[in-house]
DNA sequence: TCTACTCGCAA
DNA sequence: GTACGTGCGAGTAGA
């Protein structure tokens, strides 16, 4: 029997959309509920192979249910917007795809289900109906099955008439009459009231339908039940005519004009995905006409000397491009190796395994430090690689990674992905290695999109050299003492035996005081203390709390030391350790291409988050020390960089004058907003306003701002008005980004860094909210990511031209770290201010850069 | 071994 | 009523 598969679409549509988290692309569009429809519907496909797939669609006109019973369907939630923008779209991705769609002023989608389901019966189809709603269940039969959807689009049921007798123990006809009796509060049925699934089903079991239910009142029972199926007759027969779907609609149509799924055009399909970042349904259609094809693509194994000079015969050509993808593995610098690499040279494109590498390594080299124009993908890892077998990577003109970390921020960069996206190849996860045939087009195209957005000079003059300043950071490595480590260490120790001994004594039993679960059951069980607030597994046992917490019971103050120093031990001091190098160094790696503002992010270890706001924690700076008796360390940090940039940007008069003069902001805004003299702020008034100052600078919220100065949310608010008003420049200039970033969708930084905010578009209030906070503080926080990533080059150029042993050991966003020698210190100082200073001279105000130094991290502060 | 969750560090 | 800057990492708990 021929298949025909009948979509509820509506339906589907919303389950994928609150089943899933809700992506957008990069252009802000929403797409959660259209790629949940559409896995669901492949996955359908895939079992059932139906020759016709029809699609049915609910009209916002009213239906005649709606002009029988006016208040059907009333208060249900209106469609959010996020949701609403997908419809349209996915009707145009299902005609596309071949996929008839129905829809009929006056009707809902059920009844054109079952109508179609009805007609398909009799032509001798077999209906095979898709739906998130039970409602369906009555329509389906011996022949026709029901699908109802679970839990979001990853589970099914199917039902047909013999499921429907087992499950409910009724025939679908007589489902309809459970309805009636029991009502359906979604679409707001009223029903019979006191009889829910349960009674309704036993009744209709023993009565086979509603209007026998009333034939035999007198038969019945006296009781509730009864009682209630009197009053509410009329009510039940008008949940009857509101539940029964009609299945006479009238819709006429031939077989002939039924479009036949899997005759459908797949590349255009596979631009629609792709436009959309569907990249997980690429695989359910049928491009793999190229990637089949890809048995054209020769990938030339190299496996001797021979067959790498032929290599080194075709870069002569200097007027063309090499391309290479070359795979580093290991973490330790002491470790970092080629996997392999992959050369595409005018498109011929060749192979080398590790052991061709290292073979030949000498030979191998050559290739990169030749003179021809490379493009690479990942070039912070090929300068590192190279350099530390003291060979040069030369005349590198781009790096695909950062390219497409300018255009798409925040986003991982995946090379298969950006092979679709760019040159309409698709590759299995298994024919990677091809991807090099495609490297030409990726350049080519992500070039030009970063010239067309004018972002060449971010690219060219700030992110392009930047990685192989990186990489020499990483290569150059911090020192670190052992033996201060192990001090810290048995330090540390021998408190948290003490306090744990402490604890398990107050609480009078051991338990593991690391879990928030059981720390949770001794507290708020056990000792019975008061629950301040609650996560989503129990209680919650955080710092906040347990200040909360504190004068209520001993064993607070200990849990809070024993965190505090349980935090130091395993992530920094052991932490640390692991990571340490054969040359008692530790390489941290930075990610260029992992924030959306434009900030690094430092891993294995994070190197920029190492504790500094305690005593106790900034005792771990003494572990990073100098290379050597003739060093020092040396640190330079930006003076709230952060707030000259708002003033800068925003021309706010005052702002501008503060820094101008170099005054102590938090003390002026303070002063400002208190209405008091400056000699009058108090230390409290001071940190109130950095906190306000700090939020808009990492675009809190005002509940975080609540939090953070432990007042209450309304005062916040307030803070932050005064603050407005005292600095009306910094308003208008944040109304006007917002403004801006929701007419076009996105904000920039000084250098021209692009990040999208599709948060803004939203109808939840929340995200919305997030989202212009977001717009306000990327600007700000992104522009003195670039200006601190121009110095460092500066910095680092100036050094090597100048030709200092001093070197760039870490950046932590607004500070730069060097190991210094001796003899360098007054030049290397000088330089590092001025470079930093004045590495971006367009600005209104002036940056200042404090320098200090010391025999470790912990002293040059 | 993997994932989800909670917690806490920095700029 | 909700859950409210980011990125990294440690640890527990459950599959």
């Amino acid at each position: 029997m021929e298949k025909i598969l009948i979509l509820d679409s509506n339906s589907i549509l919303n389950r994928a959309f609150y089943a899933l988290p809700l992506l957008s692309t990069k252009n802000g569009n929403y797409t959660n509920g259209i790629l949940g429809y559409l896995t669901m519907f492949f996955k359908m496909q895939e079992e059932f192979d139906c020759k016709y797939v029809i699609a049915t669609f609910d009209r916002r006109a009213k239906t005649f249910r709606h002009l029988e019973y006016t208040e059907y369907k009333a208060g249900r939630k209106s469609m959010p917007n996020e949701l609403r923008e997908q419809l349209e779209l996915l009707k145009q991705i299902l005609r596309a795809m071949n996929i008839n769609i129905f829809e009929l002023d006056g009707f809902e989608a059920d009844d054109l289900i079952g109508t179609l389901s009805k007609i398909f019966e009799e032509k001798g189809f077999e209906p095979i109906i898709v739906t998130g709603d039970k409602d369906a269940l009555q329509l389906c039969s011996h022949i026709t099955k029901v699908i109802i959807t679970k839990k979001g689009i990853s589970d099914k049921e199917i039902y047909d008439n013999n499921k429907m007798l087992e499950v409910y123990g009724v025939t679908p006809e007589e489902f309809i009459d459970v309805k009636a009796l029991m009502g359906d509060k979604s679409d707001n049925i009223p029903g019979v009231s006191g009889i829910g699934e349960k009674g309704a089903v036993n009744l209709i079991k023993e009565y086979k339908s509603l209007e026998n239910v009333y034939e035999n009142l007198s038969n019945m029972k006296e009781g509730k039940v009864k009682k209630n199926l009197i009053e509410d007759m009329d009510k039940a027969f008008l949940s009857k005519r509101l539940a029964t779907i009609n299945r006479n609609v009238p819709i006429e149509f031939s077989l002939d004009e039924l479009k036949v799924y899997n005759e459908f055009d797949h590349n255009l399909v596979g631009k629609f995905y792709k436009e959309y970042e569907l990249k997980s349904l690429m695989g359910k259609l049928n491009l793999h006409k190229e990637s089949s094809d890809n048995s054209n693509l020769n990938l030339i194994e190299v496996k001797n000397l021979e067959d790498i000079n032929e290599i080194l015969d075709l870069i002569k050509d200097e007027e063309k491009i090499l391309y290479i993808n070359g795979n580093v593995k290991g973490h330790k610098v002491s470790e970092i190796s080629f996997e392999n690499i992959f050369f595409n040279i005018d498109n011929k494109c060749f192979s080398l395994n590790k052991e061709v590498i290292y073979n030949n390594f000498d030979e191998v080299s050559k290739i990169f430090s030749s003179n021809i124009n490379k493009v690479l993908f990942d070039s912070k890892s090929i300068y590192k690689v190279m350099y530390k077998n003291n060979k040069e990577v030369n005349n590198v003109i781009f790096d695909i990674t950062i390219g497409e970390y300018l255009l798409d921020p925040g986003k991982e960069i995946e090379i298969l992905f950006l092979c679709e996206k760019y040159s309409n190849t698709y590759l299995k996860q298994e024919e990677m290695d091809l991807s090099i045939f495609s490297f030409p087009e990726i350049y080519k195209s992500i070039r030009d999109e970063i010239i067309k957005n004018e972002m060449d000079n971010l690219y060219f003059n700030i992110e392009h050299p930047l990685s192989f300043v990186l990489s020499q950071i990483e290569l150059e490595g911090f020192k670190v003492s052992k033996e201060t480590l192990e001090d810290l260490k048995e330090k540390f120790e021998v408190k948290i035996n003490e306090y744990t001994n402490k604890i398990y004594d107050l609480a009078g039993e051991e338990f593991n005081i690391n879990s928030p679960k059981q720390l949770g059951k001794i507290l708020f069980e056990k000792l019975d203390l008061p629950v301040i607030k609650k996560t989503k597994t129990g209680y919650s046992t955080n710092a906040e709390v347990l200040e909360a917490l504190r004068d209520k019971h001993e064993i607070i103050e200990e849990i809070l030391n024993y965190r505090q120093i349980t935090k130091l031990q395993s992530t920094y001091i052991i932490g640390l350790m692991d990571v340490i190098d054969v040359d008692q160094k530790i390489h941290t790696s930075f990610n260029q291409t992992i924030t959306t503002t434009g900030r690094l992010s430092s891993t294995e270890p994070n190197l920029q988050n190492i504790p500094i706001k305690y005593p106790l924690g900034r005792e771990i700076r003494k572990v990073f020390i100098p290379e050597n008796e003739e060093c020092l360390i040396l640190s330079a940090d930006y003076s709230q960089i952060e707030l000259r940039i708002l003033a800068h940007i925003s021309q706010d008069e005052e702002m501008v004058n503060a820094f101008r003069n170099n005054l102590d902001i938090h003390k002026i805004t303070a002063s400002e907003i208190f209405s008091v003299s400056e000699d009058e702020v108090t230390e409290s008034m001071r940190s109130k306003c950095k906190a306000v100052n700090f939020g808009i600078v990492y675009g809190i919220s005002d509940f975080a701002l609540s939090q953070d100065l432990k007042i209450s949310r309304k005062e916040a608010k307030e803070y932050m008005d005064k603050y407005f008003n005292r600095y009306p420049g910094v308003k208008n200039y944040l109304d006007s980004i917002v403004e801006f970033s929701k007419e076009k969708g996105y904000v920039k930084t000084i250098f021209n860094r692009v990040r999208t905010i599709p948060e803004i578009k939203s109808s939840n209030k929340i995200v919305k909210s997030l989202g212009e906070r977001l717009s306000m503080n990327t600007p700000i926080q992104g522009s003195a990511a670039d200006i601190i990533k121009l110095a460092m080059i500066k910095v680092f150029n100036k050094l090597k031209e100048r030709k200092l042993k001093s070197k760039i050991i870490l950046q932590v966003h607004d500070e730069l770290v060097l190991n210094v020698y001796k003899d360098e210190l007054k030049e290397v100082s000088r330089i590092v201010k001025d470079e930093m200073e004045n590495c971006y001279e367009d600005i209104r105000i002036p940056l200042t850069v404090n320098v200090s130094h010391g025999e470790n991290w912990f002293e040059a502060k």
